[in-house]
Parts: C-alpha cells; structure tokens; sequence
DNA sequence: TGACTCACG
DNA sequence: ACGTACGTGAGTCAG
C-alpha cells in the first residue's frame, strides 16, 4: 500500500473554525474557538486518514506574489479580525508543540505550497488528501490527490471529498478545466476580475466546449453572436490575468522533505501543557487514551476516602472545630452514599456510608449538624441536600452555585469545573471525565479512585471559592441581594417544593379523555378535507398538504420549510374550514399531551405534585419550574383554562391566589420616574385607557375599546424594549403607524423615553445593566458586529432592569410571606409562584390573616414611586381562584 | 439533537 | 438592508 501524506491549509482551516464555532476565549481572555475548530477537524481528518505523513501551510503575513498582483489591481482583501489574528502564532505554537511539520515562505501562498508539495508527493507515488476550505484547491484533484472540504454543520462537521471524478461529476469540468471556469467567473471576494456577464453556468459551458480560455478565445467567432461573446472578446486579457491569479503554482522553490513530516506521536508533554493553559478540556482527554501525558491534578492528593467509624467521627470532630468548611452530600436519586467535606485548602474527605462507617440516617444528622453550627459553611446546590435534612433557615450558609450566578446569570451551568475555571483558574475534570455515564453505585465499585476525586471536587471547590465569591459579590454591589433575597429563598423555595399542590387524577384522565373524543373527530375531519391521512404534528408534512397539495398561500418560511404557526394559520382559517379544524386538533393535541397526560405522569404517591423551581437558570432573575413546569399552566382560552379545576387545595383548605397588577409598568415608572407615568397611575385605576388618553389626547371617558387595546400593546411593546416592527406584527397595523404610535407614547412620557435611552448607554459603556437591587445582567450582544443581535442587546438592555426589579420585588415578598405563615405559627403554606403570582394553600380558619399577609407583604414588598397594587381571589381550586 | 410549535408571565 | 418584540419549559418530529 502506498503511503499517504495529509496536507493542511492552515489559514483557511483556522478562517473556517473561527467562523463556525461560537466564541470562545480562556480565563486570560484570549480568543481560542479558531485553533478548537482546527483541533477537532484535524484530529477527526488523522482518525479517517491514518496518514504517514503530516504538513500544515502558512500563507505568510507579508503580501505574496499573487497577492501583490491583485492588491494592485484592485484594492486589498478585507484585514483579518483582531480575535482569528492573535489566534494564528497559538496556533502555530501548537503545531509545533505536536512536532507537526509547517511550511511557509515569503512570496509563496499556502496555495502554491501545497500544490508543490501534493505534486512532488504524487510522483513519489504517494497519495495526497489536501484539506481546506477554499474551493479554489480543486484543480489539484487528481487520481492520487484528493481535495477534502470540512463543512462546519449543525450536527459536526461533515467533509466533502473530491478526486478528480467527483470534480468532474459535481462542476462538470476537469479539475485543470476547473481553473478556467473560475478565471472567466471571477470572485469578488479574492479580487479576481473574472468577464462581467459570465456566472458559473456560462463558464462551465464554454470551457465543457472548448476546454480552456485560450482555445475559446481562438473561436471565438464560432460562438453564437450574443453580449456574453462580446464580453468575452473585449475582456479577454482580463481573463487571462485571472487565469494567473487562480492558478495554483505547483512548483515553487521550497526545500521540503517529506521524510522530515513524518507523523509522530502528537501527544506531547508541551502540547498537554498549551491546551491545558488554552482550556481545552476536551482536548485534553484525549492525551490519556493516546499514551501521551497525563499529568493528574495535583489537588487530588488532599483527597481521601473515610471508611471507618473511628476515622469519621475524627473528620466529625474536626469540622466542628473548622473556622469554615464546605460540604457536599454525595446523592444520587434518592439514595445517600456518603459526604464530601473540606476543611482546608489541603484536607478534603469522602466519607462514605457502609455498615462499618456511618449509616445513612446518622450521616443525614451530621451533615445537618455541620450546616447548622453557626459557622460560615459553602456547598453548591444546598436547596437540593435540603431534600434530605429538616433544618430551618441559616443565614451564614453559603450556596456557591447561586453566587457564581448572579455574578454571571448567562452560564447554563454552574458545575465545579466550570467555578473552578472561572474562580480558581484551574482545569478539574468534570465528572463525566472522571466516571463517564456511572451512577455513583458503579463507579464506586469499579472506579473508587476517579469515584473518589468525582466527588471530592465540589467540597474542594465549594471551599476554595467561597471567599473569592464573597468578594466578588461585595464588589459588583450584589452582596445584599445574595445574602437577603437570595439565599432566603433558597429555604422558601425548598419549602414550597416539599408541599408540592394537589392534583386530581381521576379528573385529569377524564378531562384527557374528553379532549381525545374530540380529537379523533377533527382527525377524521382533517383527513377527509386534505384527501389523505399524514401525521398532522408534523409541521413539515402539514406544510406540504398545505402549501403545495391544497396550494393555499404561505405567509412565513422558515429554514426547513413552511412556517405552520398559528399566527400564519390564523390569517387562513376564515377562508378554509380545514385550517379551522387543525388550529383546534393543535390546541387540543397540546393540552392532551403537555397538561392531561404530563401532569397525570408526575403526580407523587402523596397526591401531588412536586415541582423544581430553578433559581439560576434565568438572565433576568426570574424562577422558572421544570418537572414539571407549573408555571405555564393555560388560563388565556377558556378550554385549558379549564384544567386548573384538577388543582385543589387539602382537605379543610381553600386556594388564596394574589398577584401584582402590572408590576413591570410600575417599575417602569418608578425607574423612569417619569412624572406623567407616575400621575396616571395615582389618578387612575386603569392604566391602558389612562395611556390611551393621554397618548391620543382624548379625554379618559372617550377612550374606545381599540384604542385601549392600542395602548396596552404599546405599554407592552415598552417593557420588551420596543421596536416598531414588533408592536406593527402584534397590532397588525404598518411600521409607519407603529412607529407613529412609540414616538407619541415618548412624547407624552419623556421620562421613559429618556429611561430606556439611558439603559441602552449604560449596557454599551460597562457592558450590563443593572436591577433597582443590584441584580446584574451582561448583555455581550451589543458588542456584536451583527446588525441583528445588536439591536436585541439593545431590547434586552431595556427590558432586563425592568423584568429583573420586578422579579426581585416578588422574591422579596415570598420570603416574607413564608416567613410570617412561619412566625406565625399559621398552618397554611405558599406553594406557588408564577412570576407575579403567589397561591397560598390556605386553612379555612386562617383565610383572614393569610389574606392580610399577602396584602401586606406583597404590598409593602418595595416601596415605588407608584405603589404595588395586588389583585387576590380565593376558590376551592385554582380555576375559581384565579 | 435541533427545529418547531405553543403554553405561561 | 439586515429581520425582531422580553423571559421561560415541554412535546413532537426528523435526521
């Protein structure tokens, strides 16, 4: 078998990954996502390939020979941007870290280079893949040379291959053909002239003809008279100058051999240690299973496993005396398999339930021991161990997954490797690194060693990071807010967990089958009217039976096809029965399947549900729920509404359910302190007419029920940060009126407009904006050379102080409410918050005070400019209550 | 797994 | 000219 050499176009490589991978940078802030990208093309083109020989070109930076020639033509190319440019020397420091053989020389393209060498190779007898994303390397193609092209897609990234066939398939020239074509196309990207008029499929014809410029040229009078001819003829020399500069030279001056590029083991003690200082954990994986280094972490030497009882009650004793600590319970679905414990920067224990060391129950008491001793003691996720010990609220503990998310709520995770990463600077491997897919049950057994540092780790980092935390959260002006509202919350949210709501089952499967009769009805309806049964969920399939089959018009595309949603649906359902009836099969099919059957399946043995609210997963502050999600539950149609009749309170209770009206306007004001927003408020009691009035200038009796509903739109459109093409598409009204209507509502309340002005400025000086409590919100968008997700950096600068306060306001008022039902000594409990709502499950004997708290305390929650009005219903379910 | 759709504030 | 309202989570389809 002949040898193979594998030949890599760096710059055009490294230009690829930069632009098809998110930005990335390492803790120094240096750009990495262009030398990721290259890593995984390349270690993926190694494991296809298996090459012998490995060589990386570098165009240089000093303008080439063909370089020049169209820099003087026509202008230069665009200059590369700051964030690939300072990733070239890494990457070329890491190649050479990997003994992988570069090429570069003054005067030459990398081009020219790898034409030269992937000849040179081919009459040595060898087989030559060139990889790059430059299309114009395919007149290399040959029997022995294959041009491979990564394409970054959503799903990886796929290589196209060409040999000279697939050229000659895919373009319909030869790959020596292939120069010409580009010639007389021209490419305005690389400056190449090319012969206006001429495209891709004129090119490809008169070449398929007559095989080169010059021998068309020779004919020219054979071709059909037309304007293409004549432009051929009078930019014939242009032609030929683009033939030069498209032309890859393959035999350059270079002395190479290939012998020098032979491939070794990539693997090295110095590239272990650049990827680790870049930060590329995936990476570095990789070294381990490759015979390369494996350096471990030192930090795991302080970690040790404690598996008899003498030896735990020492690590017991010795917490107790511990300044401060952290400690993490080692769970896993329910089942308790020890805690993790550090007391210093260099003694870290894994103590681990077993008959001969700690049962289950005394290991819960001990850890709820250490989390109530007074002292300052860290833990990530504390709501969660709160699950499993029944300690009332401590003030001193220290959740270190909520610290690292308010001072960054943008993460999607808060895992020790990444506080390790962002705090420490240090690179753990992650659990899945350590045991992979085990279950702590299997990794014990098999793994004790990795089992063992999985879950060290945390306590570990948990300790290490708690001071560097608490000054960070001084210094971003957000320590009140941790220690007052948020930690607080921690122990309310967990108590409203544990109560859980109760849910009907009987009548959850009734109202299900009700849904399902009327199903199967529009089912056959939808058939009959499309002519043939398809799978109605599917919006693709919708589409085509739509679209083309029934040929109706089609509003939206989206990328895989016609847009199927239901505001397009709408605008078709007066004309056609057929759309009517499958907008009524979608709601009801949603119902069936989100609400009747997804409720009925998290149903606990108690008789209700338990839901998981999340306290770091939102930008703005807010909670969310999963597990479900109780905080979507439909009211807006009457239909779903109807399904919070299977949400009842416990025998001898009724539902008492307050919430804020229009909070998020009342922050506006308050922020704003625009001082008409702030009278029509004290004035009146609806605001959107009251907007109305004003805005028009109509006395507030006149107001019409449009331009109400006109009004509120706009005061809408205000909190998300208006746009004018926004509020046109939810008025169904034209820009021009849209735009009409803002610049009205800005005259008559300067103060907001001045407000939101001044959100913009500030997330563009200081690159966040900030809540009336301190909450901060990053908005990296504005930084965006894209139009697009800069004018939504700017959207989100002006919503996220307003949606943010106001989520801080109803978190102030939860942990007071809980806390009086508490002190109180009152037996009803809050179970619920959706966003500006809180429901109390509330004895009957105690609606009275429980009312009065909500009112007081929801009231009271922040004292605004415009005072916090509440609206509260009780009822015998949460349909009546609402 | 991502795209689409749709439920809520 | 670009193509959008802000913030979420869940079910379904299709590759």
């Amino acid at each position: 078998m002949s040898e193979k050499l594998v030949l890599i176009d760096g710059h055009s490589i490294l230009n690829r990954a930069f632009f098809g991978i998110p930005d990335l940078s390492n803790s120094e802030g240096l750009h990495t996502n262009a030398v990721y990208g290259f890593l995984n093309i390349l270690f993926r083109i190694l494991e296809e390939e298996q090459p012998d020989y490995l060589t990386v070109a570098f165009d240089v930076s000093a303008p080439t020979f063909r370089h020049k020639m169209y820099a003087d033509y026509k202008g230069t190319r665009k200059p590369m941007a700051a964030e690939l440019r300072e990733q070239v020397p890494v990457m070329k420091e890491l190649l050479q870290a990997m003994g992988v053989t570069i090429v570069e020389k003054a005067g030459y393209e990398a081009d020219d280079l790898l034409g030269t060498i992937a000849k040179r190779a081919q009459a040595q007898g060898m087989m030559v893949s060139i990889v790059s994303g430059d299309r114009d390397l395919l007149q290399l193609a040959s029997e022995h040379i294959k041009i491979r092209i990564p394409k970054t897609k959503k799903t990886g990234t796929e290589v196209e291959d060409y040999f000279a066939a697939q050229v000659t398939e895919k373009y319909g020239v030869t790959p020596t053909e292939f120069i010409d074509v580009k010639a007389l196309m021209g490419d305005t990207s690389d400056n190449v002239p090319g012969v206006p008029g001429i495209g891709e499929k004129t090119a490809v014809k008169i070449i398929g003809q007559y095989g080169s410029i010059e021998n068309a040229y020779a004919h020219i009078d054979d071709m059909p008279k037309s304007k293409v001819r004549e432009s051929f003829r009078e930019n014939y020399e242009k032609a030929r100058f683009s033939k030069k500069l498209v032309t890859i030279e393959t035999d350059a001056e270079i002395a190479y051999d290939v012998e020098q590029a032979k491939l070794g083991n990539l693997y090295t003690p110095q590239a272990y240690e650049l990827c680790r200082r870049l930060e590329f954990k995936n990476i570095l994986t990789r070294f381990q299973g490759h015979g390369g280094q494996t350096e471990q972490n030192p930090v795991r030497q302080y970690f040790k496993k404690i598996s008899d009882a003498a030896q735990a009650a020492h690590i017991f004793e010795t917490l107790r005396h511990a300044e401060q600590c952290a400690v993490q319970l080692v769970e896993e679905k329910g089942a308790i398999y020890g805690m993790s414990a550090a007391v210093s920067e260099k003694e870290v224990y894994f103590i681990q339930v077993s008959p001969e060391c700690v049962s289950e129950k005394e290991l819960c008491d001990r850890f709820a021991q250490v989390l109530t001793s007074g002292k300052r003691v860290a833990s990530f996720d504390v709501k969660h161990a709160l699950k499993f010990v029944d300690i009332p609220a401590q003030k001193q503990l220290f959740d270190v997954t909520i610290a690292a998310y308010l001072l960054n709520p943008l993460k999607s995770e808060y895992t020790y490797e990444d506080l390790a990463k962002d705090y420490l600077g240090q690179m753990f491997p992650s659990r899945a690194d350590l045991i992979g897919k085990q279950s702590y049950a299997a990794a014990m057994q098999e793994h004790p060693q990795a089992f063992l540092e999985a879950v060290c780790y945390p306590a570990y980092t948990a300790f290490c990071t708690m001071d560097i935390l608490t000054r960070k959260l001084t210094e971003t002006g957000m320590q009140a807010l941790f220690a007052e509202i948020e930690m607080p919350l921690v122990y309310t949210l967990s108590d409203m967990e544990k109560e859980g709501i109760r849910c009907e089952a009987a009548a959850l499967e009734e109202y299900g089958a009700k849904l399902l009769e009327r199903i199967s009805q529009l089912e056959t309806m939808i058939y009959e009217g499309a002519g043939e049964t398809f799978n109605i969920n599917s919006p693709k399939q919708l589409g085509v039976v739509l679209f083309e089959k029934l040929n109706m018009p089609y509003g939206k595309k989206t990328k895989t096809g016609y847009s199927t949603a239901a505001d397009v649906l709408d605008k078709l359902a007066p004309e056609y029965p057929l759309v009517a009836q499958i907008l009524e099969y979608r709601q009801l099919s949603k119902l069936k399947s989100t609400y009747a059957d997804g409720l009925a399946a998290v149903i606990g043995e108690d008789g209700r549900i338990h839901t998981t609210f999340n306290q770091t997963i939102t930008a703005t502050g807010r909670l969310s729920s999963t597990e479900p999600n109780l905080q979507n539950i439909p009211i807006r149609m009457e239909l779903g509404r109807l399904i919070r009749k299977v949400f009842l309170p416990r025998e001898g209770c009724v539902f008492l359910d307050a919430d804020y009206s229009q909070i998020e306007l009342r922050v506006l004001a308050h922020m704003s302190a625009d001082e008409n927003l702030i009278q029509a408020y004290k004035e009146a009691q609806d605001i959107h007419r009251m907007t109305a009035s004003q805005v028009f200038h109509i006395p507030f009796a006149e107001v019409t029920d449009l331009q109400r509903r006109n009004a509120k739109a706009v005061n809408f459109g205000i909190v998300y940060g208006i746009s004018s093409f926004g509020l046109s598409q939810d008025l169904s009204i034209t820009r021009k009126e849209a735009q009409d209507y803002i610049e009205q509502y800005f005259r008559t309340y300067p103060g907001v407009k001045a407000f939101l002005d001044r959100m913009v400025k500030e997330a563009k000086e200081t690159g966040q904006v900030v809540s009336l409590y301190g909450r901060i919100r990053p908005v990296p968008e504005l930084k965006s050379g894209n139009f697009m997700q800069r004018s939504f950096g700017e959207r989100v600068a002006m919503n996220s102080p307003i949606q943010g306060t106001a989520a801080d306001i109803i978190k102030i008022a939860m942990n007071r409410v809980h806390d009086r039902l508490l002190a109180e000594g009152l037996k009803s409990r809050l179970i619920l918050q959706v966003h500006d709502e809180l429901l109390v499950e509330t004895f009957q004997e105690e609606t009275q005070q429980v009312s009065e708290i909500l009112e007081q305390e929801m009231h009271h929650a922040a004292d605004l400019a415009v005072a916090l009005e509440i609206d509260m219903h009780s009822g015998t379910n949460w349909y009546e209550a609402k």
